[in-house]
RNA sequence: GUGAGAGUAGCUCAGUUUGGAUAGAGCAUUGGAUUGUGGUUCCAAGGGUCGAGGGUUCGAAUCCCUUCUCUCACCCCA
């Protein structure tokens, strides 16, 4: 009986795995590089912390268990709150600013399509205690600097910034009842996606009064932050919220990030527990879903239970990212390619401990080296090690047995040398 | 949960319109040409429940019904 692989994961074939492991090592490295510290927690928590912070929907699309004391379990399907749970536990022994990064594996029970599936690896990373538009900046800086690090250019990703505190104060100042506000987010959210007619429609829905629809409407239209004075009368909200964000525009601009940067009044980002500065990064042509998005989380560890303190992070998955460098070429020529540094080639029959003797030397000294289980000729050898991409192939024949000497043979360019097995050796260092 | 499309070799696909004999190709794999020199080339081999089940028919990959799976889009997107 044949089993098919579970709905919505994907198998790590080797040539998969070297991609894989060269994305994960360039979130590493971009991490690192800005100071990030790594943790990580269990793939699996009590059921009831996704719950506390979740709705319904979100609950549903948990892969949940029970074990065997009746415990009501969910594996992870995003990693803040574990990360809320473990800096909750250790504030006040954990100097700040909290800077740290995590690439967990998460499982959605989502419905799979291009670029989202039910198991997923996702880089985040986040700045825990740092109330400052620093902080924001710093998360969007490191994100991109990611992304220029594999070669996508500003040409490729634009990094999308907002403020829900800024939409907030706007929406406020002309007379948006607070508790109005999270169901005009969910609008605002969908704009990009929806043809300008079907947006006018939702719109009015929600606001009745076409005197705020056009307000609204001139305020999704904005491109930059300045031309908010044209919109609506200062006042001391938006003055802050203003203020909050050309800061952190600022930094990236001083950071040499300008240009992968730009205003957006139209991000808003899914759900609720942002509070401040949120952004997400596209590729340009818009053809693919959000590559990231982050932000301003500053009442999440207060609501799991801890003090007050501040949060800003970025999420990262890998299936979309993966596409996008795909498309753009960026995966072939920079995942480092399989290779074997020697494959050690029998050309004389009796010689075959020496083969043995050879490739464990050469191992010990911390190169790689392989040879052939299967007896041949030396041609079947070398084709054998071709296959395998062996850079040199260490020929022992009767030279060895005569003189203790190798034939090493450069597989790239041909060329070939005889030359002493003991200096061979001592060459490769300890 | 809703809608559309697709399932034939490990992969990419032809064959389905108009039913016909042992279901094909390229790539990949393995062996040989080649017992001290690889990549190229040439020859050969292995590999199939034509997604599954039922029906029509002398005969089904092909027509009909049911079902499963996958993909894409919507909903949602932490």
């Amino acid at each position: 009986m044949k089993i098919p692989p579970v709905k919505g994961t994907r198998d790590f074939y080797p040539p998969e795995m070297a991609r894989h492991n060269w994305i994960i090592d360039g979130w590493r490295k971009a991490s690192l590089r800005s100071g990030f510290e790594e943790y990580d927690g269990p793939i699996f928590e009590h059921l009831s912390m996704y719950q506390l912070k979740s709705g319904q929907e979100i609950v549903e699309q948990l892969f949940s268990l029970q074990d065997r004391g009746g415990r009501d379990l969910a594996i992870r399907p995003e990693i803040t709150p574990t990360l809320a749970r473990m800096v909750n536990q250790r504030i006040n022994a954990l100097p700040r600013p909290i800077k740290w990064f995590a690439v967990p594996r998460l499982c959605r029970a989502e419905r799979p399509q291009k670029g989202r599936l039910r198991e997923f690896f996702q880089w985040n990373i986040d700045i825990v205690g740092e109330d400052s538009g620093q902080a924001d900046a710093e998360i969007i800086f490191t994100t991109l600097d990611y992304l220029r690090m594999v070669g996508l250019t500003p040409r490729d990703v634009q990094a999308k910034i907002s403020s829900r505190r800024l939409l907030a104060a706007v929406l406020t100042s002309i007379g948006i009842p607070a508790a109005r506000l999270e169901a005009l987010y969910a609008v605002l959210d969908k704009k990009p996606k929806l043809p300008p007619e079907t947006f006018d429609a939702l719109l009015a829905e929600q606001v009745p009064d076409t005197y705020q629809a056009e307000k609204i409407r001139a305020l999704m239209a904005l491109n930059s932050i300045e031309q908010i004075a044209g919109i609506v009368e200062p006042n001391e909200a938006l003055a802050q919220a203003v203020d909050e964000l050309r800061t952190v525009l600022d930094i990236l601009n001083a950071m040499g990030m300008g240009d992968y940067c730009a205003f957006d009044p139209s991000i808003v980002r899914g759900l609720a527990y942002y509070t401040g500065v949120v952004f997400e990064v596209h590729d340009i042509a818009g053809e693919l879903r959000a590559i990231c998005g982050g932000g301003r989380y500053d009442n999440l560890l207060r609501d799991f239970g801890g003090p007050p303190i501040s949060a800003t992070g970025m999420g990262m998955g890998d299936c979309v990212l993966e596409i996008l460098l795909e498309q753009r070429g960026l995966l072939d020529k920079q995942v480092p390619k399989r290779e074997l540094e020697y494959f050690v080639a029998l050309a004389d029959p009796q010689a075959i401990r020496s083969v043995y003797e050879i490739a464990a030397r050469i191992r010990s000294k911390g190169r790689s080296a392989g040879f052939s289980y299967r007896q041949g000729g030396l041609s079947k050898q070398l084709k054998e090690a071709a296959g395998q991409d062996a850079r040199i192939c260490v020929i022992v024949g009767q030279e060895y047995r005569d003189k203790r000497q190798v034939v090493l043979k450069n597989m790239g360019t041909g060329e070939q040398e005889l030359v002493d097995v003991e200096q061979f050796l001592s060459r490769l260092g300890s």
